[in-house]
DNA sequence: CTGAAAGCGCTTACAG
DNA sequence: CTGAAAGCGCTTACAG
């Protein structure tokens, strides 16, 4: 079977190639007549253009370029990824998805140069890669940084994220308002500022909540989320009796702190009430469910991807930092502190 | 900025295009001295060759498609991009990721018809889609079908999957190994074959360990997978107060198994040992890290990517069934019968 | 409103 | 061992 061409459009349609083309892009100045014409022989012949003779022709790959973390099954970067394709699919757009350790500077830089991809989306982690940056900035690839690790130093790159001190403070202001007024802390440190801007919220909450800040409440994770919550929740529940709730860095944390919870015990939320941070695929499947602030990683795809469009389409683009609002999701890890059946 | 093309090389080394295209594919019949010349101008020129225009002429798209069931950020689904984008990469072929609940399967058609992609990889649920199956026969296009659901009547695809059943004995031939006699099961019913599979697997275990199977030993979930083992683990242990092992049918049923063991004042593994299945990526990241029956997704993916450039160079490749061997990975979660601490 | 010609940047036969 | 010509299937100016 060999493939139907545009040629043979135009020869059923009886018309030029070029007036297939036309009707192909929607341009102006086609009959109605011979746009019925043309849009018949392509529904019967079942044609569909040819990707790389358009990206040829065109100059344009109409495809851009994702690039996350390792590995990409980590519950931000696959949710990212999962995003980032419907939006570009929705534009139009292909998505090249691209992640590794070691080499990923030169693949990128190839699939650009190769012309496979208009446009390149950074998230954190390799929007931190110096080389990788400055190969962008003087090709001038048009490229967005997803959830920036800001003070990076970018020059020309536009941000798409969210702020995470804000974000926190929505948190803790939460627990402050159902009453808890011993509130812990649990943070890893990722070396981005992500973690130390999140806690800045939780003092900042604090603070203007007029309850003192007490850094022994605050337990500093060194490695996995999960383990890090888990040793958290243990040494600050098992040192401070009179901690009600716990606030955490991250959703993988906060599960960790649930399993420690309960192996000591104690009820959620009854005992303690607990609280995440991004709304990852478990927070809403583990039980009880997680009440968490969610990340707009959708909003925060699509922002991207078409702020990238736009760039493609005119390089005079000037860069935005384009800061999208977090929520509260209220689920079953908090309750008000006067409902406590019980204090230890 | 403007591209540098073939021609910019060949002008530059003194030689023809075709020459130049030699030296890009590696074909033979170049003098040492001329691969050498074409070599330097290649990199002092930072050349790289245009992929569309490649695909073009070459009649292939240099891509394979993945489609994977929604959402794509499930722990197993994510984990099948993660490795078929390295595998297909290491194979010179790019990945476009299809993922989608409705419109997926004329989606797939036009990105075949439209040469973005030379074959396809199917994912379990997508490939119980009749119409695209179908569709994908009657085109002739090249695919295979990961983790089959098997019986799905499939004519023609490849098919690279592991054997459900046998893959649930490892896991409690290990239990009874270590002493234990009553052992529940928890499923989950995703009207797949894999769960009927995985038990079976464990009924057949328990029958050639000489233990009589117990059919109210067994929960059948029937929604989300971490809720579902929370109650059936609640269900098992607070009615059959002999069970000491529970077996489940994926990581994160043993997830929601685990989270319910603890609220009932239970330890892990001194008094309930568990079992899961997959090896997702927080199997090894929870406290206590998780005893589970790995699933290759690593060699599952690649395999694929190789069987379907292998269908994509000669039409006429038979169809194969390949099954690859899953491992027992031992970790916390389960104890020896003997040493257990206390029985209640 | 419509079309003929040239070109995008490669590779594929074919010749020598 | 090397090269000149044609072609892959579109779109981009340009003309009318």
């Amino acid at each position: 079977m060999t493939r139907v061409t545009l040629e043979d459009v135009a020869r059923k349609a009886g018309v030029s190639t070029k007036t297939v083309s036309r009707v192909l892009n929607d341009e102006p100045n086609v009959a109605a007549k011979t746009l019925e014409k043309v849009k018949s022989a392509i529904a019967t012949l079942n044609y569909v253009p040819h990707a790389a003779a358009r990206s040829l022709s065109r100059g344009r790959a109409m495809a851009i370029g994702l690039v996350v973390g390792w590995p990409v099954n980590s519950p931000y970067s696959s949710t990212l990824v999962d995003f980032a394709l419907k939006a570009s699919m929705q534009n139009g757009y292909r998505l090249a998805l691209f992640s590794g350790e070691n080499g990923i500077c030169n693949q990128i830089v190839q699939a650009y140069l190769g012309k496979q991809v208009d446009g390149i989306i950074l998230d954190t982690i390799p929007a931190r890669d110096r080389d990788l940056i400055s190969q962008l900035n003087s090709l001038d690839v048009p490229y967005v940084v997803v959830n920036p690790n800001r003070k990076g130093g970018h020059q020309y790159a536009s941000f798409v994220g969210i702020d995470d001190q804000t974000s926190a403070k929505l948190a803790v202001d939460y627990l402050i308002k159902l009453g808890h007024k011993s509130i812990g802390y649990i943070t890893i440190d990722t070396g981005l500022n992500h973690g130390a801007d999140r806690l800045r919220g939780y003092r900042q909450s604090l603070t203007e909540g007029g309850i003192p800040f007490r850094e022994e409440w605050v337990f500093r994770g060194a490695l996995l989320p999960f383990q890090d919550g888990f040793s958290g929740a243990l040494h600050l529940l098992s040192n401070y009796k009179m901690i009600t709730a716990i606030v955490t860095g991250t959703d993988d944390v906060a599960m960790g702190a649930i399993s420690a919870i309960y192996q000591l015990g104690l009820k959620i939320p009854d005992d303690i009430s607990v609280i995440g941070f991004d709304d990852i695929y478990f927070a809403s499947r583990i039980a009880p469910p997680l009440t968490t602030i969610h990340q707009p990683i959708d909003e925060i795809a699509s922002t991207a991807v078409k702020q990238l469009i736009k760039m493609i389409d005119d390089p005079t683009t000037k860069p935005v930092d384009i800061v999208l609002p977090t929520k509260l999701v209220v689920r079953e890890t908090c309750n008000p502190l006067a409902e406590r059946t019980e204090l230890q």
